[in-house]
DNA sequence: CTGAAAGCGCTTACAG
DNA sequence: CTGAAAGCGCTTACAG
């Protein structure tokens, strides 16, 4: 079966496509009864519109691409859950991809969404990123652009993000208020801007409170998983005993900790209060159930998506649009694995 | 900046756009000369095709959708990744929806894809599930369709399963194998097949067992959740304290199950095992770890695309094409929640 | 109020 | 080997 075009309805009714056309899409110099039928032929033959002619027509394709590093992770599928949902509701629909990670492979994906004329473009980094000649090559194909979560500091364009150095210091301190003197940092990987930012609120949070930063406490994870967090856990433990506290830059790194100590018997939060990042659901049900900061991932992919839009008019019409970056406020939740 | 077009390539060169079309589409019926300079003059100008274009003359549009219940849920967004990765591999994009488990949301995602002329949909559906009319439409539409997970029975298209009665049958069977004389079932909820059928896959094992069913150990969820497994437990254990085995619809429920008794102090898997189904990431980090029935997402992603590509030619061609079903294996996953 | 015509950016059958 | 022409299915400026 052929699908139904203009052109079927109009010979079906002897009038012209443009009739047609103006009909269903509610011209006012089109007359009653030629919209009538137009409508009632159009329901009949269950006619629906090809948008790919209609976006070569009209230069929009009313489609964003998204490239996310991985779609199993509950952060990212949450942010992408925002996304689309946003999106769906102005009638947007979205391509996801993910990069794994790989500078490489989101190279090659934007160019499939600079190829499929996408509206505009939503990106969280790959980890190992040094290199962004392809995000300068969508700027300067005049496709808007915002970044989230993972960004990038040297590329000029819109960006959501989390102020991650503040909720690390307010991790930490949380921890130190609670009565935390000896405390560790299982940190992210070198690269990452907000592993650094993690990291550097966690110093700051020492320095502020008289701590004296101690290197061999600091542990740094390459791939952030739970086996390191137990892996490190035991490391710790092992050269100190004494230790009270563990901020960890992710939630299955501190789950990895808490499962070692379960193990051995220490006492969480009693002997030692571990706090997490993200507030993915696992930290929830695991015992004693994860403190952590709330990473408000469904609200970043809305936030990133109505930066979007309000790029592609200015841009459409070859205005100059000024690049915004957005911060979204985190939380921390207390939990059974720190005290009070 | 304007798009580069093959007409600007054209005229640069001085020949014709049709030149320019075959010598980047390597035809042979073009002098090696202007190949080499079209080629040249392409990659200067950063010329890249609008695919809108080629999708309208070519009437493909290289695009499938997917609708599933949730994206932010392990086994879902494993199968996107499945999906993606596959679909990329042969140059497609995917549009990604969530239906929230609406029927309603369906429709409306179904006609969106329609529009968009999407050359293939994959879909597994909402819960609440009884009206297909939607699923026809797409099938009348001769545009390829795919169920996958969470299926009609009563639609005559592919799809790719896992055999929930039998994955379940092995799960019980495995329980009753280590011991367990006395077995509740935490179920799904009364119309989805899987959950139908994992129920019968209960029924079975127990009765090729000689093990009487008793519908009191029995308990519908609602939502699949954490919680209800713990309120279930809670009302299952203050009724018959010589319980000692469930097998629960979902890991999530099993989770919640595990935290009761952790709770209170029933020793798992010498009092009671238990044991889930699907093999989230969850169930290997608690506490015991959770023996499951591991469901292959991220293959089911892929044998599904695979299914759709391997229907979609016919299609084109107005060829006829049987629907096919494949089932792909699952395994038992033996960790700390039930004996050896 | 109506419709002929141009054009979005491609591909391809056809003629030379 | 090369290019003029038709056409994919729309939208819209323009003339009547």
């Amino acid at each position: 079966m052929r699908q139904i075009t203009l052109k079927d309805i109009a010979s079906k009714l002897n009038i012209s496509v443009t009739a047609v056309s103006k009909a269903l899409k509610g011209y006012s110099d089109v007359s009653k009864s030629t919209r009538d039928s137009v409508i009632a032929m159009a329901e009949e033959l269950h006619y629906t519109p090809n948008s790919v002619a209609v976006n070569l027509r009209t230069q929009q394709t009313k489609t964003i691409g998204i490239i996310i590093p991985s779609i199993v992770h509950q952060f990212f599928s949450k942010v992408l859950s925002g996304i689309i949902e946003e999106a769906e509701k102005k009638g947007y629909l979205v391509f996801t991809l993910q990069s794994n990670e790989s500078i490489a492979l989101e190279k090659k994906q934007i160019d499939l969404l600079l190829n499929k004329r996408v509206d505009g473009i939503l990106m969280s980094l790959a980890t190992e990123n040094n290199d962004i000649s392809h995000l300068q090559k969508v700027i300067d194909n005049k496709t808007p652009l915002v970044l989230f979560d993972k960004i990038s500091k040297i590329i000029n364009c819109s960006k959501v993000v989390i102020d991650d150095r503040e909720s690390a210091y307010n991790a930490v301190t949380h921890l130190i208020k609670s009565g935390c003197k000896k405390i560790s940092h299982f940190r992210g990987p070198l690269n990452p801007q907000n592993s650094i930012d993690r990291y550097l609120g966690y110093r700051k949070a020492l320095e502020d409170n008289q701590i004296k930063y101690d290197p061999s406490l600091v542990y740094t994870c390459e791939a952030v998983t739970f086996e390191e967090g137990y892996e490190f856990a035991k490391k710790l433990y092992g050269q100190h005993k004494d230790i009270d506290g563990i901020f960890a830059v992710a939630d299955l790194v501190a789950v990895g900790a808490i499962a070692y100590f379960n193990e051995i018997g220490v006492k969480i939060p009693n002997q030692i209060s571990i706090i997490g990042f993200s507030n993915w659901f696992i930290g929830s049900v695991i015992s004693p159930s994860l403190s952590t900061v709330d990473q408000p991932g469904y609200k970043m992919g809305k936030k990133a998506l109505k930066l979007l839009f309000k790029e592609m008019n200015p841009k459409k019409k070859g205005e100059e649009f000024i690049p915004k970056t957005i911060v979204l406020p985190t939380e921390i939740i207390k939990r059974n694995s720190t005290l009070n």
